[in-house]
DNA sequence: ACTGGTATTAGTACCAAGTGCTAATCCGGA
DNA sequence: TCCGGATTAGCACTTGGTACTAATACCAGT
């Protein structure tokens, strides 16, 4: 019994974490026991076999690869759109989001929500922002709740500029407030909603 | 022959691009053909077997995880870093930064470059944006690289407030400006949170 | 020194999802 | 009708396991 056992299990799936494609036999060389003792392990630590293990990452990926191509045009999901006039996204703030340090979300991905909003918010092909100011209110954290309320200003936008405001709440607290000018290209005359 | 071998073929490798985790037995109830008929099928296509895909896929996701990892708490590479002074970083613009419908890069990403950018330059575990303004001048496209400078004002920073401001450039053309205004919290006490 | 209990190792039968090979069968066109 | 590609069947073998049983090793307590 060179090492404990206690300590070998942990050593296991620590191992594991970081490389999941082990097989036993090659387990049982990296820890000089046998093959039988790797199982044993593995069933104590209710760690499954290599080709489950591969199974679950693999789907982890795919699932990973939907959401990416998903999230990736616009950030938050929008749960309620008047094209011209306002629009409201919600997104969920998770681990990812914030720094580690901290906890607290980076700030671009309040301004991602609301910058994708400002553009889905108008009903053109080439929405673009062209100037933006933001204000970060208060910290967000992993698994807050960010709801992104975007409104057009008319009075202001003109034909090839349009404001859109967006104020950004967790519960009723606003945390943060940004206004876009954006440039549109499309002909805005004709075109009423 | 219900339907021709090259088409079953096709439909084959786009319904295993889809969906990796379908066993030869199961594809062959799916295509109404033995078993052996998918194992030649696969052979003639190239298509490893099912054990096979599911390492490659995992790995797949390894990788991602590394890079999201990296790429998550700074977006664009850091090459050159003055603390409180200045710092420049690189950001490589791909297909998954632009909008399809224009090729132009969503204006998240440049802020996220340059926000990201702000933060790193402050030397500080807590350094958060208060308020930010920023300008597209310019549209980048995928390919294009992004440089990004940041410099610490000075002048116009006080013990709480930091003044970064950002220029980023492709080749010799100014694309984007930021000016962020950062909290600080490093060297008081009375850290509140 | 003997005993008990845990830890480890060994060995067997079996499974899933294959590869690799040979052989038989089907089926359509000249 | 015969030929040839396509399809199907069958068998031995491989990997990386599970599930189970049995043997052995080792350490502590009395």
């Amino acid at each position: 019994m060179r090492i404990p056992k206690g300590v070998r299990q942990s050593r296991l799936v620590t191992s594991l974490e970081q490389n999941p494609f082990m097989t036993d036999e090659e387990l049982a060389k990296q820890f000089k026991v046998s093959v039988q003792t790797i199982r044993l392990d593995r069933l104590e630590c209710g760690i499954p076999e290599l080709r489950e293990r591969l199974k679950t990452v693999a789907a982890r990926t795919m699932e990973a690869e939907v959401k990416s191509l998903q999230s990736d045009e616009v950030i938050g999901e929008i749960v309620d759109i008047v094209l011209d006039k306002r629009a409201i996204s919600i997104f969920d703030v998770t681990e990812d989001h914030v720094f580690q340090r901290n906890g607290i979300a980076r700030g671009h991905h309040l301004f991602a929500q609301a910058n994708s909003l400002a553009v889905a918010v108008l009903d053109d092909d080439l929405a673009l922002t062209v100037t933006s100011t933001v204000n970060f209110l208060r910290p967000v954290k992993a698994g807050h709740r960010v709801i992104a309320r975007a409104t057009v200003d008319k009075e202001r936008s003109n034909e090839r500029r349009t404001f859109v405001e967006v104020t950004s709440t967790v519960g009723s607290d606003v945390v943060f407030t940004g206004q876009f000018q954006m440039y549109q290209t499309t002909e805005q005359s004709g075109r009423k909603n």
